[in-house]
Order: C-alpha cells, then sequence, then structure tokens
RNA sequence: CGGGGCGUAGCGCAGACUGGUAGCGCGCUUGCUUGGGGUGCAAGAGGUCGGGGGUUCAAAUCCCCCCGCCCCGACCA
C-alpha cells in the first residue's frame, strides 16, 4: 500500500525507519548517533511532558534544574556508578578556541579538571542535597528535572537510543529506607498507570535482576512492554539507591533521635524511548498510528470539490462542522492566527489537540495518505455528495473502519467518545498481543526453543544469578527483563538448576 | 571496536567491471487536463559526482589516503 514504507514482514528494522521518515517524526543529525526532533515527534513528546508532569506535581514532585556539565571527580565517588557509565561519558577538555592558521579552529585553553557531560544526574544531585539538607525538616526533598543526558553508545537507533535524548530524571531523598522504598514503587506505579492509559501500552512491573540493575541501586524496579515484533522494551525505571549515593556524597541529617544520619534516595526515569515504544506498539504497514490521548492532530478533514461553487459549498458545511466542534471563540482565534493551507482549529486547548482541515490543492488521495501515514486517529472526508446527503464519512485510523455520520451528531461529545473509544481498543488490541506472545516454560531446553521459535515473553521459575544469565544471554540472546509483580511471589523449581523457591521471571530479546 | 553497505539534483537511485566531459524516477516551476485513495500530457529549472592526492590527452568511473552515515555483531540505565 504505502510506496515508502517496508511492510513488518519484510524487514521490520527499517519499517521502524520507514514510519519515523514518512510521519516526519526525525531526522538525522550531522553528528553520528544524534537525531533531530522534528516538530511532529517533538509534539509527541510534549504530550508525554504534560501528562506525565502532572502525574508527577499529583504526587508531589516539583521540577528544578540542574547542570549539563558534571565534575569528572563526582562520577568517580560512588564504585558502582562510574564502572557503569566511565564507558559511554563524553568528555569536555577545552574551553576555547583558536584558528588553527589552515581555515580550520582548534580547541585550546585544556580545563585544570575535565566535565563530563551528564549521563545522569545523580552525582551533582547528590553534591547539592549534601548542601540543601541538614534536618529531618527538610525531608522529603522531591524534585524531578526534564533535560537532556548523553551516553556515547556504540550502536543507536533513532528514539530508542541515541547518543543524545530527552528524558525527566526524578531525585528523591527521605528519612527512612521504608519511605525510599515506597517512593520507588509509587513512582513505579506512576509509570505503568501512565504507559497504560495515555500511551496505551500494557506494561509488565516488577524488579530487575542483579545483572540488569542501574550503577549504584540497591534495587531497580522496571516497566516492561512488548513491542509488535515480540521483543522486550523497558520502557521506565525506578531505583532504590539506599544509602549509596547518600555516603558517596554525604548527605546527612539530623533526625527526630538528635544524631546525624546518612538519607535514603532514590532516582526515576523515562526518556523519548518512549516515543520508539509508541511506534513499534501501534503502529502498521500504512505508517503510524497513535493513540488518541498522544495525538496532535486527533482529526484532519479532507475536502472534495471541482467547481469553485462545489468548494464555497463545502467551505461553507466545513466551517458549520469546525464552529460545533470547536466552538465560536477558537473558530474566531484560528481565523487570526498564522495558517497555512492547512488549517488547524484546537479541539482541546488543555492538550494543544488539534483538529486540521487540507485545503491544499493536491489529489484527495494524497492527502488520505499523508495524515494517514502521521497516525491522525480520525479522517473525515467532506465533498458536495456528503453535503447534499447531510452526513459524512469518518475513517477511523487504527483499523480503518469507517462510520457514516449524520451531520447532526458531529458533537465534540460525539468526537470525544470515539477517541475515547479507540483509545480503549488500541490498548486491548495491544493486551492481545502480548498474552498472544507470552509463553509459559519449566526447562531451559523449552525455554530455547521457545525464544527461538516464537519469540515473545517467556515465563519461567529461575533463580537469578548473573553466570546462569550471562550464559543464557550467550546462547539465546535473551535476557531476565524483569521478576513480574503479577506473579504474586510464588516460587517453584527454577528451570535452569532445578532447585526450588524460584521466583517467575520473564526472559526476553530486549531493545 | 569487528563485518557489510552506501556517499552522484531537494529525495530515491542508475552510470563504475570495459575512462570520452552526467542520466532516470519522484518532487519543484509554468500551462492545459483531472479531482470521492498516490490523474494525464507538454515545456522548464536544478549537480564542486563526500574530500584530498595520484595515473592519464581525458576520471563519477582506475589506484592510494581521509571523512561521514546506515545496517548487522560485540557492548549498553
Amino acid at each position: 500500500m504505502a510506496k515508502n514504507i517496508k511492510s513488518r514482514a519484510e524487514d521490520y528494522a527499517q519499517w521502524y525507519l520507514d514510519v519515523i521518515k514518512a510521519a516526519q517524526l526525525a531526522d538525522y543529525a550531522p553528528v553520528r548517533g544524534c537525531m533531530v526532533i522534528r516538530p511532529e515527534g517533538f509534539a509527541l513528546w510534549e504530550a508525554i511532558q504534560r501528562d506525565l508532569d502532572r502525574r508527577f506535581k499529583d504526587t508531589g514532585h516539583v521540577n528544578a534544574y540542574f547542570p549539563l556539565l558534571i565534575p569528572l571527580n563526582f562520577l568517580a565517588k560512588e564504585a558502582q556508578h562510574v564502572e557503569g557509565f566511565a564507558m559511554e561519558c563524553a568528555v569536555v577538555t577545552h574551553h576555547r578556541l583558536e584558528n588553527d592558521g589552515k581555515s580550520g579552529l582548534a580547541p585550546v585553553g585544556k580545563l585544570e579538571e575535565p566535565f563530563v557531560i551528564r549521563p545522569t544526574s545523580e552525582t551533582v544531585i547528590g553534591h547539592m542535597y549534601a548542601q540543601w539538607i541538614q534536618s529531618y525538616r527538610d525531608l522529603p526533598v522531591l524534585i524531578n528535572q526534564w533535560c537532556n543526558v548523553m551516553r556515547w553508545e556504540l550502536r543507536t537507533r533513532l528514539f530508542l537510543r541515541t547518543t543524545e535524548f530527552l528524558w525527566q530524571e526524578g531525585h528523591t531523598a527521605h528519612e527512612t529506607a521504608q519511605e525510599a522504598q515506597e517512593e520507588t514503587l509509587r513512582m513505579l506505579d506512576v509509570y505503568a498507570a501512565f504507559a497504560e492509559e495515555f500511551l496505551a501500552l500494557p506494561v509488565v512491573k516488577g524488579p530487575k535482576t542483579e545483572s540488569e540493575k542501574f550503577p549504584g541501586a540497591i534495587t531497580t524496579y522496571g516497566i516492561e512492554a512488548m513491542m509488535q515484533d515480540g521483543k522486550a522494551l523497558q520502557a521506565g525505571t525506578s531505583h532504590n539507591l539506599g544509602q549509596n549515593f547518600a555516603k558517596a556524597f554525604d548527605i546527612k541529617f539530623l533526625g527526630r533521635d538528635q544524631k546525624q544520619q546518612h538519607v535514603w534516595t532514590t532516582s526515576w526515569g523515562v526518556s523519548t524511548r518512549l516515543i520508539g515504544a509508541l511506534i513499534m506498539a501501534h503502529s502498521d504497514d500504512d505508517g503510524l498510528v497513535l493513540p488518541p490521548r498522544v495525538a496532535p492532530v486527533v482529526m484532519a478533514i479532507v475536502p472534495i470539490f471541482k467547481s469553485d461553487a462545489d468548494r464555497a459549498k463545502v467551505a461553507a458545511f466545513i466551517d458549520v462542522a469546525i464552529r460545533t466542534l470547536v466552538g465560536e471563540e477558537e473558530f474566531a482565534a484560528a481565523a487570526k492566527r498564522q495558517q497555512s493551507e492547512v488549517v488547524s482549529y484546537f479541539f482541546d486547548r488543555a492538550t494543544e489537540q488539534k483538529i486540521v482541515v487540507d485545503w491544499r490543492d493536491n489529489r484527495p488521495g494524497d492527502k488520505q495518505f499523508h495524515w494517514e501515514q502521521r497516525g491522525v486517529p480520525f479522517r473525515m472526508e467532506v465533498g458536495p455528495r456528503d453535503v447534499d446527503a447531510g452526513s459524512v464519512v469518518i475513517k477511523r485510523r487504527f483499523d480503518r473502519a469507517k462510520e457514516s455520520v449524520e451531520t447532526s451528531k458531529l458533537t465534540p461529545g460525539h468526537l470525544r467518545t470515539e477517541l475515547a473509544d479507540v483509545q480503549r481498543l488500541m490498548f486491548q488490541k495491544a493486551i492481545e498481543h502480548r498474552q498472544a506472545n507470552t509463553h509459559r516454560v519449566d526447562s531451559y531446553d523449552a525455554l530455547r526453543a521457545t525464544l527461538a521459535e516464537k519469540g515473545g515473553f517467556v515465563r519461567c521459575y529461575f533463580h537469578p544469578d548473573r553466570q546462569a544469565e550471562a550464559k543464557i544471554k550467550e546462547e539465546t540472546k535473551a535476557t531476565v527483563r524483569v521478576m513480574p509483580f503479577d506473579a504474586q511471589g510464588q516460587t517453584g523449581k527454577c528451570m535452569y538448576t532445578g532447585k526450588d523457591g524460584a521466583p517467575e521471571v520473564i526472559f526476553a530479546v530486549a531493545y
């Protein structure tokens, strides 16, 4: 169908890249491994930010900003942390450029101590917390920041793994171990609810194994999602850092018992990788498919006309429809706004979601493909025949369903209901896909066979063990993605060692 | 960092083996035509062939060096 997009069956990796390109979500930057997030893509990030930020505020957090550059020695203060990140840090070593005499520029002014471009901010934030926190009265500290980070990845993929990416990182400090643990799980729940309600992305919650946890954490919890090819994608993590960073940065407070003690900290984050998850979970061979709550444009209207008379007739009809859908105030505001041939109206000012009317002088078919590839949930065609009949055909992106709607029923309420329906159906479809691709095994042979033949999530009882996991990864490419909470603490015979009392885990090949 | 591929018009590509001064499709401009899922015709504009060096009367093409990107692998909250 879409001639600029390879099918998923033909080449899944290429399909993913083609969808991004066709929808103009991102482009390659002139710097290796870096991407330019184009307006269509950035709108998705803004939607994610808007919804998540509200959830953070609802749980008592506030935003702040910490610097991009981190003194080199900060990173070295926590042993596991430095070990985990040292290999992928970009380092700033100079602070000036000079003409090199050959029509180029050369760095000069070597720094006494180099800076690291933040791969994450535990260390600078720890440094600041040590100064801000004096007493139990200063706790808890519940700060989040939205920013960019840089990790010098060897192998990159648009959105999923780029050298620079955007994310949010929450950093909290608490009086007790229990409070820190509660916060870690609270934010895991926030992520899970967000993923399922907003992105229509079903996730499995639970702790990671020792070998998969964040460098410097006591325990890392994750939400794990399944992509359409059956591979797993870690969509968010929440870490209980215990007193590791408190000790490394000497974050102490005078407790209620009048004794000095270290705080208990947590950190949690999600990144622009979520956009990759969104694409790979929902899109199809025709291009992007967006869950309605994320979609910057909820409906695209394609006028159809030949003569000027028809155009006027269709335009009058569309004007009436738009006034009903967005209200008189917004209709008037749109007339004063700078507009291209694609005219935008805000359907929902709070979420900045729009309805557009595509007046470009293209073929109707062109316009259908255009909005289809961009994942717009609904498309409405309006031609002279519709005007005469007093009804329009609305096409639903996610399942290509068509619905004939009488003009009188074209209300904001109707559209909202339809959008909510699609949101629900997309989540449902994703859950069904995950169920159909989740398997259960009780032996290592069965695990290998299942991963090789079927892929997807494979549940089994397994005693996490660094060496065993490395061996299994080598032989199957799969790792323990998560020890699911939904197994409800049941244990069984380890499929690898045969020992009793093993927890349930999910093995999968991951992105 | 290893293996593979690529770099030629805004985009996608051919031309290279066998050297002769650059072409196709899409897009763009103009006109007519058409218009309910990627109309048709005609006329146009547009290129330091990634960079540097070498061989040659002559290099997109052959040789050497460099740069960059993509894919696969190793690695990776």
